[in-house]
DNA sequence: ACCAAATTTATCGTGCACGATAAAAATGCA
DNA sequence: TGCATTTTTATCGTGCACGATAAATTTGGT
């Protein structure tokens, strides 16, 4: 077995969530970081798990998803 | 008005509800801070809401607190 | 008021999140 | 296959999260 921490788990677990959202709206990389302030290189990293996000950068993301932070976030893999 | 952010307004919810949650399972900083390898300094600034707090840190919290961290984030303030 | 436990505040060093930017790679469609 | 769009990867600077540590302040009980 890999030596993935919670944490990586959980980076990598709302990077899925966050991106199946922004698919869902039909939204490009571009789209999402215009909506919210993040750069399209932080984008990528954040949805792919390979970054430890900051509250806020998720409460903005959240917000430009018009999703909820819990949503992102629950223990089960249900998405935002 | 004052100028508080949604960054600002997010980490005072958070932090209020994970002081909650500490409390109502007994606990000291101390305590939480041998649980969940948070220094006591850091704990104290992240529960009055004064650190942007990263994921991992939230993980780890929520883990020691034995709670869920999507109860944490939610949008009512229904605490931990 | 005294005292110990708990919390807050402060300083220092390290590491990394993040924006800005650009280039490389992948995707998909005519 | 060529080409535009999208995504990934990389580099550089700034700011701040965080641990370690210690001192100051607050809290609660006697």
């Amino acid at each position: 077995m890999p030596d993935t921490n919670q944490q990586e788990i959980w980076a990598e677990r709302v990077g899925v969530a966050l991106r199946a959202r922004r698919l869902d709206l039909g939204l490009t990389l571009q789209d999402l970081s215009r909506l919210s302030g993040s750069t399209v290189a932080s984008l990528s990293l954040i949805e792919r798990g390979k970054r430890d996000v900051k509250l806020s950068t998720l409460v903005a993301l959240a917000a430009a998803l018009r999703t909820d932070l819990s949503a992102v976030l629950r223990a089960d893999g249900s998405g935002a």
